[in-house]
DNA sequence: CAGTGGTCTAGACCACACG
DNA sequence: GTGTGGTCTAGACCACTGA
């Protein structure tokens, strides 16, 4: 037990990133439906408290990748098809791509300051004519368009001189990245639509193709808007799922009708 | 601490019980944005390990009624404008429809018991062949197709015998007003799909027209799937969405195996 | 019944935010 | 530096599952 207060520390790593690891590699080494080691066992191999060893499975469950049973076991979840995220969480797109080894890169992009439609406005909460900074860009795997990304921000959070040499194109890694303003979450509406003429170019489609789309408010700590988005998803590349859960209580509307 | 293997055992209740309906009290004792005690006070006041403690914060954390900032404090959350509200709390379209006043009747219905096929057996954690009661149904507003929906549901779960009378075409609704089996939550993957040619008949659309889809695992408390469905939205009816909070991201590889 | 995951404790140290 | 939440440990007991 460490208990005594000098610091021999780790060689390797954080237990976390180290658990996280192991249990990445154990579940590529088993197949879906197969049970793995208890806890108690899995936690003496890799040298953690079960403690920590649960903390990692928990996001493992979480992702879909794990189901434990209690009084049963830990078993391998289904495979996960093609790139898949948790709505849940949020993250970039790059981000994501990123953790599940995924090599994208940024097309045709635009990025200009420019006033705000009324549709941006109402969004960001904001007057129409408000200037704003927006970044558009499509994003490629293998040199094919599998998303559309549009960012809008209100100059008073960000200008286009605050974009450095490190600016990969994600608006959310910058701001998490800075730090400043501190993020709470996104609200993002979920839609399905054809692709008109300017998208169906970008995204080398046709018109009238189906495209997956977010439309997301960003929304900071205290409250205000920093950044409406709009992502358009080609289909069969990036596959999103949402948990949900029975409901407690606080029951409303989930939909509005339109 | 408690070493020794007598059984006092808790008078009161659970630890964890007790510690949401304090942490409940102290949410309703305090405006949004103010500073809750810390958690070495907050476990001490409590009578319980800071463990404990904070892993009944996680769920009002994830219920988005908490905020903790690393480093500084944990606060009471803005005032949640129908926040907890997007896809995240699992519950029938017919009860969801029938709370915002929207009148719908089922249209064109299939109920039939019959063979699992190997896509749904994959996702009902079965054998293909193994029998399954399926509910499929087209629902109307104004005589007019807004979703097409089915259910495939194992027949150890449901027979076609259980549906009664009060059968309304939700499997989601029967399954909570019986009460067997608990249900915990449902995995929902979000598809932007082109109308083949059943769909447009039936939802009296042109093939190739754009739909929203929601494939649904609905998985009893014990982790076993009890219910696959599909959904099918036309555009312009309903709009859903969901609230993404930062992520406290965990390290490494979600990779999966192909 | 044996075996599994679920909860809980007391205490230590780590990493970040901010004056 | 001071104070906060974040991680981690070793061990114990609880509650469920299934033979």
């Amino acid at each position: 037990m460490r208990v005594i207060s000098k610091k021999p520390r780790r060689p390797p790593q954080s237990p976390r990133l180290q658990v996280n690891e192991a249990l990445a590699a154990l579940l590529n080494k088993h197949h879906p439906g197969e049970q793995l080691p208890t806890e108690p066992q899995l936690a003496q191999q890799l040298g953690v408290s079960r403690a920590t060893l649960r903390e990692a499975m928990r996001s493992f469950e979480e992702r879909g990748l794990l189901v434990r049973r209690h009084g049963v076991g830990t078993f391998v979840a289904q495979p996960p098809p093609v790139i898949e995220s948790g709505l849940e969480e949020l993250e970039s797109l790059d981000t994501l791509a990123r953790r599940i080894g995924l090599e994208t890169s940024m097309g045709e992009a635009l990025i200009e300051e420019r006033e705000a439609t009324s549709d941006e406005a109402d969004h960001l909460q904001i007057s129409p004519g408000d200037p704003v900074l927006a970044v558009a860009r499509v994003m490629l795997t293998d040199a094919q368009p599998v998303a559309y990304l549009v960012d809008v921000i209100p100059t008073t959070w960000l200008r286009l001189q605050d974009l450095g040499e490190a600016f990969n194109g994600s608006v959310l890694d910058m701001f998490l990245q800075r730090g400043e303003p501190a993020l709470s979450h996104s609200r993002t509406d979920i839609v399905a639509e054809a692709a008109d003429g300017m998208l169906a170019r970008k995204l080398r489609l046709r018109r009238g193709d189906v495209l997956l789309k977010l439309e997301a408010q960003l929304v900071a700590l205290d409250g205000r808007v920093v950044d409406y988005s709009l992502s358009y998803f080609v289909p069969g590349h990036f596959r999103f799922h949402v948990v949900r859960r029975v409901g407690k209580n606080n029951g409303e509307s989930t939909l509005a009708k339109v």
